[in-house]
DNA sequence: TCGCTTACCGAAAACGTTTTCGTGTTGAAA
DNA sequence: TTTCAACACGAAAACGTTTTCGGTAAGCGA
């Protein structure tokens, strides 16, 4: 076992100081050609490689991004760390991430951990908790300490930083309208509970594709779910009320749950009931019948907002004023609406 | 903007020197109550936290887990980071993901970067290239550092550490051998490319639950896939011959894929065709019909690693022989199979 | 021979900790 | 009054870098 070597013991076995062995390794012109070669191939030999965190030690940056999510298990937000990796690896740095687990406490704690030096900035999406308490304080604290923050997604006013969002209300408003615009009148919306910000904002598009259409609002056919994992029988008490043609659900866990509470109620989709839902997920993808979606591309977020971060990181002149960046939506169509 | 206080700073403003105040803070008896009171109320006042940085290069260690996965939107890599992230926390440690996209190339680049350093130790899954190219040097290299690896999933005989696997082969056989008992007869196999340690430990027991029960091995009921995003009609086609009965598929994608094939065909399942797949994912859970699977339990298989992993960093002993776990899999029963 | 430039190299500080060891003061015991 | 322990604190080293500054020797011109 041959422990890594570093620029003191370089020195100790070449007879020199560290500080030759140092300028050696970065070309310095200091150096004459004869040292400097023996140097580099004494260290090329014993494979020799800088120790990361003396340098972060020393210059002030780890080269490290923070990322913090309410989960990793779940399709959308994986594509973003997948997009923020991709970009932050181009530009050398690496990533951290902490999960919150939709809990404020955790969220807390993960920010003040790795605000103690490990991290150059955070890449992050707030907690269900969080959006629900409204308290922010952790957030403007490592912004007051010049760390740099940019949000993603589950975003809030209240914090004034970068932000990467997608037009949730337009987005739905769009989805809706196209059902609107292939002759559903009875549709229904499956949502979140309202302090989910996007959960919130797609509703907001929904209500005003119907009013812009003038179809009336029916509020029994617009249902909040509190716990995704005990929606079912929620969803399939709406479907069972034969007075809808169309479901438009926030997330693709409803939609597909729509699907299954049709299908055991033997309405055909998408002859007798047309569904849309949100986030192009794995499950929009590949369900029987493949769900219509609006498609939110993850990747580009999360690539955005490395960039975003990493240029502020990297900007010399301090005060650039906050950018709030809208990545494009689409609408995918699959089976579960009709062609036209 | 304040930026982080440090103890330099503390003792400056107290007139005191920095080991008096750090002595204060860590609760020495060395130090006089009234100072030490004094030193702490103003280190909490200023919101003192101990720069993380510093105390890794102090204390050679950094508290931080290093793992390297071929992709993160993949639902049991982002369970399995799951359980890592969980017990890692609760043992006060932090993670960092890197990607390799399967490439073999940026799995030895993010290796050497972390283990400059960095972390502690690695946790990681081989990409497809390394396993296809049986190049490890990059891994033993690190543990022959002195730094731990714990390998999951898909591992290799070629490097000494400890693992975390599943019995590929069994959970392959008990699924098959669930089918044969179930009086089918034509069970066709669609699994990945042999380089796949894991592809190719499930044919294996596809293959061996044949043999137990003398069937035949039918070459032409076996097709192995290269491309996963474009394996519709290869499986299509395997389909298509009336000749099969039900299929066992190693992954939950060629399983979703069959289905829809099969519907494509007009080929009611579970009635005609009953089909089993590996890897309990979102898909095998919200497809339609759902797909009875193989439950690969990733959130154990981190969790697992992780206390292996973080068991040997602070094991005082040096050399405890590596072990291998088998974390147990779970047939799950759902709507792709009869229920007798 | 003297002085000056140039080439080459080393000492030391700095980043923020912790910890070992040394030192000065105080009080009490002899 | 002297001596010694106990107490309270500070100096400095160490972790591994980079960089500034200073220094020494050689070389050269006068």
């Amino acid at each position: 076992m041959k422990r890594k070597v570093t620029l003191k013991q370089i020195a100790k076995e070449l007879d020199v100081s560290i500080s030759t062995v140092s300028k050696s390794l970065r070309d310095s012109s200091e150096i004459s050609e004869d040292t400097r070669q023996k140097v580099q191939a004494f260290a090329k030999l014993y494979n020799y490689k800088p120790n990361l965190i003396a340098l972060s030690l020393k210059n002030k940056k780890t080269k490290t991004i923070g990322i913090i999510i309410p989960e990793i298990v779940h399709h959308f937000f994986a594509t973003v760390i997948s997009g923020i990796e991709t970009v932050a690896n181009e530009r050398g740095y690496n990533v951290m991430v902490c999960l919150s687990n939709e809990s404020f406490d955790k969220e807390v704690i993960n920010m003040e951990m790795l605000a103690n030096g490990s991290i150059d900035g955070f890449i992050m999406s707030l907690s269900k908790e969080t959006q629900a308490k409204k308290d922010f304080h952790h957030i403007s604290e490592v912004i007051n300490q010049g760390m740099p923050v940019v949000m993603f997604d589950r975003v809030t006013n209240d914090i004034l930083c970068d932000k990467v969002i997608i037009d949730d209300s337009l987005a739905a408003f769009n989805a809706v309208q196209s059902l609107i615009d292939k002759g559903y009148k009875k549709i229904a919306l499956i949502t979140t509970v309202d302090y989910v910000s996007v959960g919130k904002l797609r509703t907001e598009g929904y209500l005003q594709a119907l009013r812009n259409n003038d179809i009336e609002v029916d509020p029994s056919l617009m249902i909040k779910i509190e716990d995704i994992d005990h929606c079912s029988d929620q969803i399939e008490a709406l479907i069972a009320k034969q007075a809808i043609d169309a479901v438009f659900a926030v997330n693709e866990l409803f939609a597909v749950t729509a699907i299954k509470a049709a299908k055991h109620l033997q309405i055909q989709i998408p002859q007798d009931l047309a569904i849309i839902g949100f986030t192009d997920g794995i499950i929009s993808k590949y369900s029987s019948p493949s769900i219509t979606t609006v498609s939110q591309n993850g990747i580009k977020m999360g690539g955005k907002a490395a960039t975003m971060l990493i240029d502020r990181l990297e900007a010399n002149d301090e005060e650039e004023s906050y950018k709030t960046e809208v990545i494009e939506t689409e609408l995918v169509s699959r089976e579960s609406t009709p062609e036209f």
